[in-house]
DNA sequence: GCATTATCGTTGCAGATGCAATGAAGTCAA
DNA sequence: TTGACTTCATTGCATCTGCAACGATAATGC
């Protein structure tokens, strides 16, 4: 199967190595994979379920609607990383008065007291990672990883 | 764990927004849901056997075990990847003469069309993104993506 | 040689995910 | 009010995934 045969086969000078999609998944994978040992043995979480409760603890009430547009996870996703947390006691729903199809997610002490006992562990392990690439590299990957998303979204 | 300390909730110190693990896993999925969109409609791939197809096509035949090295792809995702595509037709396994625990994965005529077209469309997809990156803050983000990918298998 | 250990790849199984379809509630206009 | 349409959240189903265990082969040490 040698394609060494010259003939500048089409979608060759495709460079797989800098496909950023390529490269951003396995940056995300590469830094998300020991920190998702600590909250799966710690508290037997998914990513997901850690994703919303950290947006819960980070940004306080609100709904689930709300966690997708801010998080940019999907709908289905949020409704059964809320349900699991709800029935491992770390969140509640609240009706909203003004409007019925939704509720609010609000974390409790438990909840509390996770996302206090992981946010800690998430800081260190976010300054361990800045460390290694000093000051200006983390300010300039933070912001290019923000413009991609924000662009991302709108640009579908 | 009583931190009922008044005012300050624990945990309040944690800047999810700052996270990179997190930022990166937005980034990533912004930028890869799109692209993901093109492979699955056009050849019902996934995810993974688009990237295993991806690699194989870039960088010649090889085994199982070079494209988890390469892609930091865990093995069982390749295996299954490799047998699916197989099933379709886009590869075909070589036993190895020095090794016979592996098997040399070649794509075939229809895999590198598959390939062709597909890569195609992720270069002008890609180039899209550079754009709105501009060149200086491309090579900056691939590299930083890099150091986080090479650092992240050394450190765990 | 022989036994022990390591590597490559696959599979069983439980759980997570994506997508389409659904139900429930809100909005808007005539 | 009615009806058409939209939004929020959940669920059914098929598929994908992660992890541990396994069989087969290779490498290492005695």
């Amino acid at each position: 199967m040698n394609r060494a045969t010259e003939g500048a086969e089409p979608g060759e000078d495709f460079d797989l190595g800098s496909f950023l999609p390529y490269l951003l998944n396995q940056a995300a994978e590469a830094t998300s994979s020991s920190f998702h040992t600590i909250y799966r043995e710690a508290y037997g979480m998914t990513r997901t379920q850690w994703r919303v409760l950290a947006n819960l603890g980070r940004f306080g009430a609100m709904t689930a609607r709300d966690i997708c547009a801010l998080s940019h996870i999907e709908k289905t996703k949020v409704s059964r990383a809320v349900a699991a947390l709800e029935e491992r006691g770390f969140l509640t729903r609240t009706p909203d008065s003004h409007d019925r199809r939704v509720e609010i997610l609000s974390l409790t002490d438990a909840g509390r007291a996770a996302f206090a006992d992981l946010g800690r562990r998430a800081t260190a392990y976010g300054q361990a990672l800045r460390r290694r690439l000093g000051p200006e590299d983390t300010a300039r990957l933070e912001r290019l990883l923000r413009q991609l998303i924000a662009e991302g979204a709108a640009a579908g």
